[in-house]
RNA sequence: CGGGACGUAGCACAGCUUGGUAGUGCGCUUGCUUCGGGAGCAAGAGGUCGCAGGUUCAAAUCCUGUCGUCCCGACCA
């Protein structure tokens, strides 16, 4: 590509509606812009980065035995009803009705129609195992799109589904798929984890997570360096390191604590660390209030709540729920003669002497022991904190942010029920489909490397996914040799295969110096004053110093400083 | 959905308190000079001040409504 008629351009400043550093690069070189919230253009360059991270993946859809296809985005209500998520998904789906009123979604995923068209192909176990894939569309209207790319309400996803007899075969997909994910994230040089997550809405008996580790990620991952485990917050186990206390039990006191409502408050006025009182929160779990007890220095997981008990949704009760269920104002529930359920986690049952709210407003109970109520069930309901034990080895976990940029689920028979998928087996039983879902976001995977990879002067594509892979700049139009070669190499270079771009702007050099550091090409290519000597310069993106090399050695220098980087 | 802020030229902003000719920097156009890390000088183009009402002789400025954008929270695959 020649700059001089081209559509690029860039801004020297960040601009307002921008929250994130990879936003703000990708709308200063000129490769996105938003559009309404949440809502992106893809203008040439960045629709070009896009273009390769999609082409990385297809290939390795492609070598894992998957068959690509294209499923549409408009979808009748009633294939989400039939499944049971029409609801689930509720109004973060996009809706809207055709001329005869018939209702429409914009499709979130697409489990319901690939399980439609694998039962167009599958009959018999001799049909499967099978893998379809696309690239395609999706619709979420999330509550708060934010950092640029990475939590938008339109965004090209590629979705992979398999249809495997039994659980076995759904393993060997599933691991087929696993290994492409992680080849294709490897060939973009993208830093991420693999963690186990919460299925959510999904369903089915596994999930698994590749989050690209940044600063801004909405997810938090617990990781450990000792061992490598990583996992997202929402699923990651404690495991209890305290020693249950042996100090004498005392006798539980009624104590009067004006104005003392939060931990910190009613910790002060104790005079006792945080460790030593006990939080009971009270949740709805699918519509029925329940009290979760755990200590003072701890958050509920509420993940690991709704797990517990096998409910399908929680959430913390509203205030006026609180007052009815204890009695008291909020910020006194306690589990003494409470009528609903208590749950305590592990680390409570441990404590010898605690304090907690009384159901009485202004008032708490000390010398609590777990004599004193009754406890439903005791479990891991708590957040693993930063610092705490690693749960699968002695050493101690960190917190990171992460972007999720894929996710693996083994889905089981849930949509194949649901879509009637069956299949004869050599017996000539019927059974459901098994099937796994396997998705990737292109957009987040390249908000993801501008995040991860980019200094004072823009970003800094790995060579597999840049926009061009070197930039060739003229410094001075007005001399004839300069053009020349600059010209000369660019063609060279193209029929080399090499994705050059030729800076042939009448701008001054720092300006299209600068331009090619924000957009962040890895090779430049700088055709000055010392082409008197048929001598060009050479700079790797990031580094300072430039070297001189013969005209002659340019294609051969830069071919093999590409393919070393791809190969790496 | 709750709380908060902001909408003025392509971009970033000032002006609003105290109503009276719409401004600055960058970008853009033309000319001259310059030409290896975001040039200088000069002359220009470009704005129904988000939109709709209202108050007023007069509204970017005051009032009401509305739409949009962003932030914090809730939610989330």
């Amino acid at each position: 590509m020649k700059l001089n008629k081209s559509y690029f351009f860039t801004l020297r400043e960040n601009v307002k509606d921008e929250d994130s550093i990879s936003g703000n690069l990708l709308v200063r070189s000129g490769m996105i812009k938003k559009s309404s919230s949440g809502v992106y253009m893809y203008l040439p360059l960045g629709f070009k980065v896009l273009k390769k991270i999609e082409a990385i993946i297809r290939e390795e859809m492609n070598a894992a035995g998957a068959q690509e296809v294209l499923m549409p985005s408009l979808i009748p209500e009633e294939v989400y009803i039939a499944s049971g998520r029409r609801e689930g998904f509720g109004s973060s789906m996009f809706s809207l009705k055709d001329r005869f009123n018939k209702p429409f979604v914009l499709g979130p995923t697409h489990e319901e129609l690939f399980a439609a068209a694998a039962a167009m192909h599958i009959k018999s176990y001799k049909d499967m195992p099978i893998n379809l894939y696309q690239f395609q569309t999706k619709f979420r209207d999330e509550p708060r799109p934010r950092f640029g790319l990475i939590r938008v309400r339109e965004f090209i996803m590629k979705d992979a589904y398999s249809f495997d007899t039994d659980i076995e075969g759904l393993n060997k997909s599933y691991q087929l798929m696993f290994d492409a994910y992680k080849q294709s994230f490897d060939r973009m040089k993208i830093n991420y984890k693999i963690v186990t997550a919460d299925t959510g809405v999904m369903g089915g008996m596994l999930s698994e997570e590749f989050q690209a580790v940044t600063d801004i990620g909405e997810d938090v991952l617990v990781l450990c360096d000792a061992c490598g485990f990583a996992s997202n917050l929402e699923v990651a186990a404690c495991v209890s390191k305290d020693a249950t206390s042996n100090v004498p039990f005392e006798t539980k006191e009624l104590v009067f604590t004006p104005k003392a409502k939060t931990i910190e408050e009613v910790s002060g006025f104790f005079g006792l660390p945080v460790t030593q009182f006990v939080k009971t929160l009270v949740y709805l779990v699918d519509n029925k209030p329940v009290a979760v007890m755990v200590r003072g220095d701890h958050e509920v997981n509420e993940t690991k709540v709704r797990k517990l008990l096998g409910g399908s949704a929680i959430e913390l009760a509203p205030g006026a729920i609180v007052e009815d269920v204890t009695g008291a104002a909020v910020g006194f529930a306690g589990p003494i003669e409470l009528k609903i359920d208590v749950i305590a986690d592990n680390e409570v049952v441990r404590l010898r002497n605690f304090i907690v709210g009384a159901n009485q407003t202004d008032h708490h109970f000390k010398n609590v022991n777990l004599s004193d109520f009754n406890i439903k069930v005791i479990g891991d309901v708590r957040q693993i904190k930063d610092g705490d034990r690693c749960p699968s080895c002695s050493n101690h976990v960190h917190f990171k942010h992460g972007i999720e940029i894929g996710n693996t689920f083994k889905l089981g028979e849930k949509y194949s029920k649901a879509m009637d998928l069956q299949y004869l087996d050599a017996a000539n039983q019927l059974h459901p489909v098994v099937m796994g879902s396997y998705g990737i976001g292109p957009g987040r995977c390249l908000a993801a490397l501008a995040e991860q990879n980019h200094d004072e002067f823009g970003i800094r594509w790995p060579m597999a996914v840049a926009p061009f892979e070197v930039a060739i700049v003229i410094i001075n139009l007005k001399v004839d040799k300069q053009v020349n070669i600059g010209e000369q190499l660019y063609s060279q270079l193209r029929e080399a295969g090499i994705d050059a771009v030729l800076d042939d702007r009448d701008e001054r050099a720092g300006v299209k110096f600068n331009d090619m550091d924000l957009l962040g090409v890895p090779l430049r290519i700088t055709v000055g004053k010392t082409v008197d000597q048929d001598l060009v310069e050479l700079k790797i993106r990031g580094q300072k110093d430039t070297k001189l090399i013969p005209v002659s050695d340019v294609a051969d220098q830069i071919k093999s400083f590409i393919h070393e980087q791809l190969s790496k």
